[in-house]
DNA sequence: TATTGTTATACTCTATAACTATA
DNA sequence: TATAGTTATAGAGTATAACAATA
């Protein structure tokens, strides 16, 4: 038997009280949904979100260092040399020294990691397509803004 | 020195690609935020989104189990217990056993619990409409309508 | 046989703190 | 002293699998 069945949003006959009203709350449904699709729809190139986030911003930010990206992440460093270790590991990134500063490394996609990201893009762009796509092309945009918004707000 | 400064959504200078016209990327940025808030709001009860949850739909289904409060939340049993003993920790919640099936427990909040839920819930609210409060109230509404949608949507 | 709760174990993602080598 | 990367360790939160008690 299968433990985990897919999560159901709304069981029948269960009151979810103020859950309802939350903002919060209707943003985390959304982002388990969103995450488990992903993973999913990535599944063949082992790639999660996170490790998403970084190929794109390390093949659009060249010569990026480490503390940065995890700067970029919102990540801790510790996490960041996690990260840079599997995406090594898979064959995607590489670690070269800097010339100037003999403590640190740019980071850099492979050749691999260039030619997959394409693909792995596309697949990404599918699933966002298709998690949206209960929603008008102009509710989608006013849908990212309205986000972009409160992930922006200061504490 | 504190390693990890509060995330910066937008680092100048950095070009974000493919990452800025997805929306999975906009929800997971707000949820980040959101959570970080909830947590520093919550700080004072050692209150977690998923303990919030827990306690709410315990409040409103009397008489909840333990395999369908995993059910209602969509993690496996397992998660379940362990949630349930760090709210039984906390003194929020019981088990009580069910006479009809010596199997089972019956999940309620103790008396602690449900005075605690109140001033709880209302500090939940003050976070969540704080973090809202940038776009006006039909434009709250219509957010967490859009966002029931993409997290209601099966694969 | 199937289900309820539990335990054991492991994985991901995160954190803090201390270390090393450089600057 | 301060910074870049690393390692060690820990804590949520999740998972799967196997178990005992009960249905």
């Amino acid at each position: 038997m299968q433990e985990t069945d897919p999560f159901v949003p709304r069981v029948p006959g269960i009151d979810y009280g103020v859950l309802d009203t939350l903002l919060g709350y209707a943003v985390r449904r959304a982002q388990i949904r969103l995450y488990e699709d992903f993973v999913a729809s990535l599944s063949q190139w082992g790639i999660t979100p996170p490790r998403f986030s970084a190929m794109v911003i390390v093949s659009h930010n060249p010569g990026l260092k480490l503390t940065q990206l995890a700067k970029v992440m919102g990540i801790a460093r510790s996490g960041a040399v996690i990260l840079v270790d599997a995406l090594e590991e898979l064959g995607y990134m590489q670690r070269h020294p800097v010339p100037e500063d003999r403590r640190a490394f740019s980071l850099a996609l492979t050749k691999k990691g260039q030619a997959d990201l394409a693909a792995i893009t596309a697949a990404v762009q599918l699933h966002d397509e298709r998690m949206a796509q209960s929603l008008a092309p102009d509710e989608q945009s006013q849908l990212r803004e309205w986000l972009m918004l409160i992930g922006e707000r200061s504490a």
